[in-house]
DNA sequence: ACGTTCATGTCAAGAGTTTGACACACAGCG
DNA sequence: CGCTGTGTGTCAAACTCTTGACATGAACGT
């Protein structure tokens, strides 16, 4: 069964894309577990340190996810100590977040556990064809990104 | 900041990767709702049509859920008429799942409508970098299925 | 033959996320 | 100025998925 593999038929794409996210956040919450934080919450804390002082809906967009489920997040890392919502609002009723030092600190640790099980997923693979994966999943999302 | 954007780092290549991912999702659900399925339905459906009789368990397996997950989506579908339990269980307590010849043609509708979302996804790439992100994606995935 | 081990299927409880709804704040236009 | 439209933040309910646990059935080793 199975006589042609080699032509990526639609539908395939799509499952080895789920496949391949799917097992990359089975592995990351492997490593990030033991360091207190969720893949969600590290996604949070990344895309707020590529973005300091960003609001949380727009936290919530990059994120992927609903403005709800990114509130219930933030108020976690709060209570953490993680991230501090300014007190006055912005122009918008927006609030800004920011990351603690301490949150800085754990976000370095989180980075270089993530690095090393990102860099097992791609270690069969030769530095050309790591940048040419991430130019096609860049194309891929933006091509569906306003439709 | 962010001085030189070319070399991947290994953290963006897991964001653009999740990127990707939920892009992909969030079209897919747009166009497999007025059909009537969820993603998850769909993707039940599609793996269930590539390997006809398998378990429960497998399938959970395959689409990358647990097996309760599975299994109440499982029953939605039985409810819907789109797939039947064989009433006799095999070696290991097993019941082996089969779509039934309504979910054969919704599957065809929907493999149609989810064949256009991906296209639109890979229009800008010609088919060679399609048969190289599929090839990639599949090295990602195996690289970290066992560890 | 017997006990151990493993895998399936299922129930119950918990966490995480989405959907729908509302109040508030600013921008744009009559 | 007032009105509409858009965007943010938040509450509540519904849904989905995960985790933990249990009983059943078959394979394996003794």
């Amino acid at each position: 069964m199975n006589v042609a593999t080699s032509p990526a038929s639609p539908e395939e794409l799509g499952v080895l894309l789920k496949g391949a996210q799917s097992v990359l956040h089975l592995r990351m919450d492997e490593c990030l577990r033991p360091l207190g934080l969720s893949v969600s919450q590290y996604a949070c804390l990344h895309h707020l340190h590529q973005a300091p002082g960003i609001t949380a809906s727009d936290l919530a967009r990059r994120a992927f996810v609903s403005r709800q489920a990114m509130s219930v997040l933030l108020q976690g890392l709060e209570r953490q100590g993680l991230v501090a919502r300014a007190e006055e609002q912005g122009p918008r009723r927006e609030r800004a977040m920011s990351l603690t030092p301490r949150a800085e600190a754990a976000l370095h640790d989180a980075d270089r556990a993530v690095s090393e099980v990102v860099g097992r997923m791609v270690a069969p693979l030769p530095q050309s064809e790591r940048d040419t994966l991430a130019r096609l999943l860049a194309a891929c999302r933006d091509a569906l990104l306003d439709g």
